[in-house]
DNA sequence: TTGTGTTTTACGACCTCC
DNA sequence: GGAGGTCGTAAAACACAA
């Protein structure tokens, strides 16, 4: 069950969903003992972000000035709830969601979507840019750390690979037009997704400096 | 202000794996 | 059977030109 309202403004008020109708959450298990590890573990886990640490803001350098987070002052991965809005220059700080829904315009919840405070989307972008598929544990982490439930964490990681595959597959399309149109094929970087790019600063400029 | 296109959550269907 | 994967899609939220 979805709130009816949501307390956005001064201090981010965690969802308390009633998932109950969802899928069961499983207890977070040992990912390195789980067979799931074997095949879903994440594939591009970055060297530099260590298994079960989380990410600080030092680690990934964002070359986009508005997800250049400074790192949060207490130390504390995730300690940001309460920090500046780095998105606010491109969006208004969300306002508590009008619960001007009408029950019937749901699937099976009172309200159809939420939206996620900047803080939240930004840390699960940075744990996107670190690891293309979160582990068990880094999902419980987040889910705590943002006030989400484990399945929004993995839900946000699944669309948000599906962004990074549509945002390849349009590069593909552009450079394959302008290989047609042009008699000399560009000398660089060529189609953008022959590769799943693993560095962050290559993600960063393939995603991250084109939407934020 | 409004119409329209894009992005963002959330889900269902179906798949693979154990 | 249950976990999470992709893919497609619905609908809210958002951006922006006219």
């Amino acid at each position: 069950m979805y709130p009816n309202s949501l307390s956005l403004n001064s201090q981010y008020f965690p969802p308390s969903y009633d998932f109950s109708s969802y899928h069961h959450v499983p207890g977070v298990g040992d990912p390195s003992t789980s067979a799931w590890n074997s095949v879903y573990a994440p594939r591009e886990e970055y060297p530099y972000c260590l298994p079960g640490s989380s990410p600080n803001a030092g680690q990934v350098s964002f070359s986009s000035p508005e997800l250049s987070v400074t790192p949060n002052a207490t130390g504390g991965p995730y300690n940001f709830i309460s920090g500046q809005d780095p998105f606010s220059s491109r969006r208004r700080p969300h306002e508590p969601i009008r619960p001007s829904f009408s029950g019937t315009k749901t699937r099976t919840k009172d309200k159809y979507r939420v939206v996620y405070t900047d803080q939240q989307r930004l840390e699960l972008e940075k744990e996107f840019q670190c690891n293309r598929y979160i582990t068990m544990r880094r999902k419980t982490e987040l889910s705590m750390a943002l006030s989400l439930s484990e399945r929004q964490v993995k839900i946000w990681f699944q669309n948000r690979r599906a962004k990074e595959r549509k945002i390849n597959r349009k590069k593909l399309q552009q450079s394959q037009q302008a290989s047609t149109t042009t008699p000399t094929p560009p000398a660089q970087g060529g189609p953008a997704d022959t590769h799943i790019t693993t560095s962050p600063s290559d993600i960063l400029s393939d995603t991250i400096s084109e939407e934020y």
